[in-house]
RNA sequence: GCUGGGAUAGUGAAGCGGUCAAACACGUCAGACUGUAAAUCUGAUGGCUUAUGCCUUCGUAGGUUCGAAUCCUACUCCCAGCA
């Protein structure tokens, strides 16, 4: 069982409301997806998930193939049974790891940033741990160096083992520093990916009828450039997916027009994903452009190493001038950190390497991007999004 | 009291005649983090500063030397052993 439903849509643009059913319940869109890579979000139990009212955690393929192996997740009855999640679920595909252990860059360039040459940044072959070839990729585990093949089929495989209500094709991530022509080989060769990866999935829902329906999604490159994007929108578009996910490393400036651009041509009755982003401009963005889920490591990550979200922009909480503030980091915030502890309190957690610290702050900020998406949701609702948008982001930047 | 050993920047600790404002670690300060090789990484850290610049530092006070954190003398304090 899948199925997705829109509620309501903002006039003039592409935003709107909706509902996604799977067999592990609903989740109401827009939405923040929590990322939860190796079967759990890190330093947050899933009563503290919850709490912070995320509607469903994304683990990762790649990370569970190699620890626990998903043989052994597939033993204890899947993800959300493994991990003590009881919401929906989404595997990635492991499509990331190609530039994460491949060429190591950056997934979002700000405006200037990428004046460096190719060469001066890539990460050299002898220190890579991801070689992408036509039919696949050889990853080098980043545990132990030992050598494994992820292809489209293998991908599948794995995500059906693990068992996520939502799956996504296997696709390459390339960096905005491939040439085009690169960017156009690796584009046909995610689209092959594309359907072997379908191929595969309605292979293993037929073999295994009586396991909950898995929904897959086809996952978007095409790097910054529009001829690209629009083709992967057309050619994927034309498949048999449940959804999309749009995928790839992007300018920052140009993440709203790429959205655009491919969520004019896909269909508009299916979700579509936004894999990897949460910074609160880029979620706005990206909400207007007709996204209706994202997930992002950034707030548990950026949590854990001190940085916390405020209406007036990500302070790190570790700063000298947090040392005797004894309110909360928000002073209406609801989640259960800013109800109970002061920024001096989570400083000096930070200062004596407690993991309470990533703990406290990880809450905050997940509580913080869920409940700006939330407002978004509503806002869209009522057809405040623009004054909402304009409002929130002006203060939040103004610094 | 005697005999050894030692005192170096916020802390620990290298250095034992010049390339020393002084390694390294920790700490401190600041910054970064967007489908998690991340409880990680980067930078600064005597003062003044744009500085390949100047000033003040290696227990204290003298001395030797062109030149001393490094050698000598005295003193102060600390540690160990013996009385």
């Amino acid at each position: 069982m899948f199925k997705f439903q829109v509620k309501s849509r903002l006039d003039g643009a592409l935003a709107r409301t909706g509902v996604i059913k799977t067999p592990h319940g609903d989740i109401k869109t827009p939405a923040f997806i929590v990322v939860g890579t190796k079967a759990n979000v890190k330093a947050m139990t899933p009563e503290q998930v919850k709490g912070v009212h995320a509607q469903a955690v994304l683990a990762n393929a790649y990370h569970l193939y190699l620890q626990p192996g998903h043989a052994l997740i597939e033993e204890a009855g899947g993800l959300g049974s493994f991990m003590n999640w009881k919401g929906p679920t989404f595997t990635d595909s492991g499509g990331f790891q190609i530039l994460s252990l491949g060429s190591g860059f950056k997934k979002v360039l700000a405006m200037q940033s990428d004046e460096l040459a190719y060469d001066e940044v890539i990460a050299p072959a002898k220190t890579r741990h991801a070689f992408v070839d036509d039919d696949g990729v050889t990853f080098k585990s980043h545990l132990d160096g030992s050598k494994h093949r992820f292809t489209p089929e293998h991908s599948m495989q794995v995500q059906h083992s693990i068992g996520a209500d939502i799956i996504f094709a296997f696709d390459e991530l390339t960096s905005l520093h491939d040439s085009y022509d690169y960017q156009v080989e690796s584009l046909d060769r995610t689209h092959r990916w594309a359907q072997q990866s379908l191929d595969e999935v309605k292979k293993l829902r037929k073999a295994h009828p009586e396991r909950p329906y898995q929904a897959l999604f086809g996952v978007l490159q095409g790097a910054q450039y529009e001829d690209l994007r629009k083709k992967a929108a057309t050619e994927l578009g034309a498949m048999d997916f449940d959804g999309y996910g749009i995928g790839g490393a992007l300018e920052k400036s140009q993440m709203g027009e790429i959205i655009r651009w491919v969520n004019e041509i896909l269909p508009e009755n299916k979700p579509k994903h936004l894999l990897g982003i949460s910074e609160p401009d880029d979620i706005f963005a990206a909400i207007e452009q007709g996204i209706d889920t994202f997930d992002c490591v950034s707030p548990t990550r950026v949590g854990r190493n001190g940085s916390v979200y405020t209406y007036d922009g990500r302070v790190n909480i570790t700063a000298k001038r947090f040392e005797k503030d004894f309110n909360p980091i928000i002073n209406d915030c609801q989640c259960y950190t800013c109800q109970n502890y002061t920024c001096a309190y989570i400083r000096h957690l930070f200062k004596a390497k407690e993991t309470l610290a990533g703990t406290l702050a990880s809450i905050h900020n997940e509580y913080f991007i869920i409940k700006l998406v939330d407002d978004i949701r509503a806002s869209i609702e009522d057809g405040s999004f623009y004054t909402l948008q304009k409002t929130w982001l002006d203060r939040y930047y103004k610094r």
